[in-house]
DNA sequence: ATTTATTATGACAGTATCGTCATATGACAC
DNA sequence: GTGTCATATGACGATACTGTCATAATAAAT
């Protein structure tokens, strides 16, 4: 995370940095991303990038967890209230959906979280990914576990399992954009793409 | 692809060079990995090397095409006969099975291949799908569109779509192993894992 | 005006990697 | 034993990046 002396910068200057080095996270990924291209980038003096951060490292942890955790919230927070009333599906929908949104309007940021959940540093994706990882999993597990008693889900289905495929859907239909960001596609076709997935999800492929 | 040079060494020679570039791929990925670190575990000089692989990306397609490839197809050959016998879900069932014995013979191979998945140099992977990717495509889609006449698979059922979910399926689960190896997972237990995703992808989520 | 604390700056040493090239070695042919 | 391939070798220049440190600039405080 960032020193105090980086917090105390003006605005202006705080944002070169954080443009910069969501640019060069963006273009590069973790692995590759290069200090020196961003500081050159963002304007800004060798000296002073290791008086703001300590490495990499560090300067990754606070774009992935205070900006892109941010503005991600801020999307998905509409969800957030509404929870209680909505029947399973049609929240898994309304989460894609807002997935979705959040990737129209900050592609930047999608991909760099995409990016986020392939880095082989376990050490540090696991420090980033800390309690959040289990908040999530709860939350849906407790939706899933009272869903099962209104009868909306089988019993005989597997939680873990579920919150697991869900997870992984979402992550490769974000994959997925990345890979055919050339396609445009437009959000109704999208949506309809989402309502097939839940269409298999719900029913399962079997004839009746 | 390896110059004839390559081709013509002898055995050893040829498999102490695989098997550090292996070794370095497996480590490291894609795109950390050196050529310099591995020419040195490899014990062959600088120079030969250049003489064997134009550069990385030479090395990295034979060792993905060639070593990886061949071998993949030694599990999934076992499969090829039965297909058209086979329903679909237990064909399913059988596909990722393969899958868990690969990784279980192969760790690292197995890892190279799904790290592959990830890499961010599209116009490489792309080079390295090349026709494999359709023709398995095509496989999965004549296999569903019999198994739909049949009435295995019901007819709202976008193939498409499903072959996506399989195979994101099967490349989170990869995922999941590499994330989790220290964990010594026995064969029952995954195969419990198995069924009960198989189980989700067979019936839904919905109660009856 | 001096002192003190904070911030800025960029030259520098250290390290890693890359791809090349001139030269050496070996094997086989005549 | 001379010539001709094919192959081996490792020193080298070029490039890129990292983190540090001594020094300079700035602001605020007394």
């Amino acid at each position: 995370m960032p020193t105090q002396t980086f917090y105390n910068l003006p605005n202006d200057k705080k944002n070169q940095v954080i443009n910069a080095a969501v640019d060069e996270f963006f273009d590069k990924g973790y692995e590759k991303m290069s200090i020196s291209k961003m500081i050159s980038k963002a304007n800004i003096p060798r000296g002073s990038f290791y008086q703001y951060f300590v490495d990499k490292d560090e300067l990754y942890k606070f774009i992935i967890i205070e900006i892109i955790g941010n503005r991600k919230s801020h999307y998905s927070t509409r969800l957030a209230g509404r929870t209680d009333e909505m029947k399973f599906i049609p929240f898994i929908r309304a989460l894609f959906i807002s997935g979705l949104d959040f990737y129209k309007n900050e592609p930047k940021l999608a991909a760099i979280a995409t990016d986020f959940l392939t880095i082989r540093n376990q050490e540090l994706k696991k420090e980033i990914e800390g309690n959040s990882h289990k908040a999530s999993q709860q939350f849906f597990m407790s939706m899933i576990e009272s869903r099962k008693k209104t009868g909306e889900i089988s019993e005989e289905i597997d939680s873990e399992m579920l919150i697991y495929l869900i997870n992984t859907i979402n992550a490769t239909f974000a994959n997925y954009f990345l890979e055919h960001q050339d396609m445009g596609f437009d959000n109704e076709e999208l949506i309809k793409y989402i309502d097939r997935l839940l269409f298999i999800l719900q029913n399962g492929i079997a004839s009746n």
